[in-house]
DNA sequence: ATAATTTGACCGACCGGTAAGTAAAATGGG
DNA sequence: CCCATTTTACTTACCGGTCGGTCAAATTAT
């Protein structure tokens, strides 16, 4: 068939799987399988295992991030916007949740492995902490966030918080408002 | 030698050594490696590698939980009470860290896996919201706390966010302030 | 024809787990 | 107290299966 969707294929195999095990809980083998090819084609589009998580795991950052930011982008009331970010990641928590799994599970993991690949998905993972750290600091200039917290101790809040699985719906509003209650100066209802 | 001690030299081992690969990525002749001893005696004092995490598992949260509960239980002022739990968290984080880790790598994965074991592992880690859960539900009753916040969606908040890696000092100072502007009704300084 | 794609057969290393045996220590009856 | 028996602690050798990864050959598309 044509390469691209067979390499595409294999990726979405990879995301699902890695998602429901985590690295090392996944063989080779076992993607092969779901994806409905032969392991050692795997290896003609991913030169190893290692590799081929490196591109699931940007890619759900890659996602994330547009789902994020781009929600964002066009809104200019600060405090609409800070509320509106918080709504979208909740939101991509429960619709794409595959995405958000691969992410939460193997978080720790890779934060503290070292060795080339590792050390990008590292790299990629804080490019994404700083961007969610820079909109706090947009509040913090603004004027509606606490000047006394540190940026990037809020987003990995943000992050960790609401990242975490399984949440239901309830619990995810009652986070949403204790976060903006921790953040902002002035913080009436929803 | 001692029956006794050659057993907690390999739940020590093994505690380590999930701490640094998580449950899939040690092997238990890694575990006996590092424990010095082969690996068909780790068998003959537990009867799985999965039980066996099921015993450091379950030992880290008696730990967590004898840190944190044993620090407020002589306090009777609520607000002291919950400051000193965070604080008392946060040391957990950093002085036990290898504990803290096996929870942090493994959560995730324990959470959405099923088979006897795991659900089992499951309970406990419940069992240890639902304590932390109990403290905010006193600050709710007390009246130090919003009654619109779910007692167990804020202890999910606390854990979630504190518990994960790594951390420096400062960035956790700011964590706990959020968290105590997050739950309480008046938060001064702290 | 030739280049891109896909396959099956295979590799050595390692996986979790077990069987069989042994040396030493604890036990107990006479 | 002593000797036979049982129990504890531990080792060596091995099991079938799976791991990540390779490669030459076959298939397909251009």
């Amino acid at each position: 068939m044509l390469g691209k969707e067979t390499r595409m294929k294999i990726l979405e195999a990879a995301k699902k799987a890695f998602s429901e095990k985590g690295f090392d809980g996944v063989s080779v083998d076992e993607i092969a399988k779901r994806a409905g090819v032969r392991k050692a084609l795997i290896y003609y589009y991913f030169p190893s295992k290692e590799i081929l998580f490196e591109e699931v795991w940007k890619s759900a950052l890659n996602e994330l991030e547009e789902h994020l930011f781009g929600e964002v982008k066009n809104e200019n009331v600060y405090i609409r916007k800070i509320k509106r970010f918080l709504r979208a990641y909740v939101d991509f928590v429960t619709s794409k949740s595959v995405l958000n799994k691969i992410i939460e599970k193997e978080k720790a993991s890779v934060m503290d492995t070292s060795g080339e690949t590792w050390e990008r998905l590292k790299e990629r993972y804080w490019d994404f902490i700083k961007r969610v750290a820079q909109l706090i600091e947009e509040g913090k200039r603004r004027n509606y966030i606490h000047e006394d917290i540190d940026s990037r101790a809020a987003a990995e809040l943000i992050v960790s918080s609401i990242g975490e699985i399984p949440k239901d719906e309830n619990t995810l509003r009652s986070i949403q408002t204790m976060i903006l209650r921790g953040l902002l100066k002035f913080s009436g209802g929803s």
